[in-house]
DNA sequence: CTATACGTTGTACAACGTACGGTGTATAAC
DNA sequence: GTTATACACCGTACGTTGTACAACGTATAG
């Protein structure tokens, strides 16, 4: 049964994890750990990385830091633990510089950069479910608090905070999952966009009458030729950024001050 | 192996499939086929909406149609092509009603709610990758259409209206998937949000400094305290769905009439 | 020295998609 | 009318997944 959910052991237990708090520290009684919790995640990481997602098995991770499958189960509860520690761990690692006296749609359109280009460097997150209710770690807390700085300046409620920050960071989320959506269906059919257009096209012109579908054959036909492709992701993301922008500066901007 | 991506198999076939043209007729050789590519999608939805996505198995739709898992491979190369045929299936009834004259706003937030109507129906469909890019089978293209109208009496050019319906469907399926996640983390668990904040609250008391995560924790307890529990998907979907047609406004009511 | 707790591992199970080969049935060819 | 052929259907089997369980060995506690 896949397992690519997050969340689902018990949060107890995933909390200590997240934190490292250990139980007990040294004086165990049996073999000492041959393991960190650390190696396991970093060794869960490089084969997402390299691999994806898919690739993440318990028994490809176990073998990679050479222990048996089994053994992975005495340091992590199960994999959606692991796939939380995994997030966890490279939010953690982000850069987060200060602020400086930027104006908040500048740092918005930082934070929503960054968010991107660690969703093109480690394009399987945006397969797992841990992003919209991501678990409670140290590292998901230091983004979070780095992030909510961007509306500072800004008169917003805590609330509208919270929302604004939710959608900025859901726009990029969904750009990024359709952007490797794309890019996996032209490598995993090992054809290119033009190629699979010549090969439907017929197909396609058969069964869409363009009087029927007078707008789809119009205005698909026009993204396709100004773009190089059926969907041109940079052009997406500029288009979606400045819309998410600006319908924030919509809200904001027509505050009254406090 | 798990499948829960569409548009592998080959897409002439799929093409054909969705499109439903039977390469010949009727005067076949064998027995007669004693079902309908219909029922088998049919069959699969139901499943899909009684019992969620991971019920949707070769065996158990071959089951509920009264056939071996294998007899499914007669009428359908795959399991990507039965989602593509579910998700072409759904988008071929929805109501379309005619736009009268509303203005493009409410247009677009008509679109918006019927989408989200749909996701709601069919909450297995914000989990299956046939959305950013679907199949483009009749129920699709008859949806892209009526959906392009939406910018009919605004004065973008003919890649910014594609831009911006790509743009508000994806707000609505990723509101929709946060929606999703959010429900099930509290029916998983068999916890409420509630129940799950005592649970974790002396833990993360614990782990969580205020001093070191002052806007996360305010501003985490606001946004707490204002809704009834951690995430409120109304709420949410408010404050989107208006940041987002505001966006869109920032673009069409600066544009210089044509 | 003995008891106990714990790390590690091999085996096993159920469920998945689907490849393969066999069986029976309807039409096509003669 | 007989034979050949194409096709629908099905049972079995394979490789893969997460992980439950029990066995085995090792280090500390008494």
């Amino acid at each position: 049964m896949p397992v690519k959910r997050t969340g689902s052991g018990q949060p107890s237990k995933t909390l200590a994890l997240l934190w490292g708090l250990a139980p007990q520290s040294t004086p165990r009684k049996g073999p000492a750990r041959s393991l960190t919790v650390e190696q396991i995640v970093e060794a869960a990481l490089e084969l997402a990385d390299d691999l994806g997602i898919d690739a993440v098995t318990m028994r490809a991770v176990a073998n990679r830091v050479g222990v048996s499958a089994m053994s992975i189960y005495t340091y992590i509860p199960g994999k959606p633990e692991l796939l939380d520690l995994m997030v966890d761990t490279l939010y953690a690692g982000l850069p987060r510089a200060s602020w400086g006296n930027d104006s908040w749609r500048d740092r918005a359109q930082q934070v929503a950069e960054s968010n991107r280009e660690l969703l093109r460097q480690h394009p399987w997150m945006t397969e797992i479910a841990a992003l919209s209710r991501p678990p409670l770690g140290p590292g998901v807390m230091a983004k979070y608090e780095h992030e909510l700085a961007v509306f500072d300046t800004t008169d917003l409620s805590d609330t509208d905070i919270d929302a604004a920050l939710s959608y900025l960071l859901g726009f990029v989320q969904s750009h990024c999952r359709s952007a490797r959506d794309a890019e996996r269906a032209t490598t995993d059919s090992a054809m290119t966009d033009a190629q699979w257009w010549e090969t439907n096209q017929s197909l396609l012109a058969e069964a869409v009458d363009p009087e029927k579908f007078p707008r789809a054959v119009r205005i698909g036909a026009a993204a396709g030729a100004e773009q190089d492709s059926a969907w041109n992701p940079d052009r997406a993301w500029r288009f979606g950024l400045d819309r998410t922008l600006d319908g924030l500066a919509a809200l904001i901007d027509a505050l009254p001050e406090r």
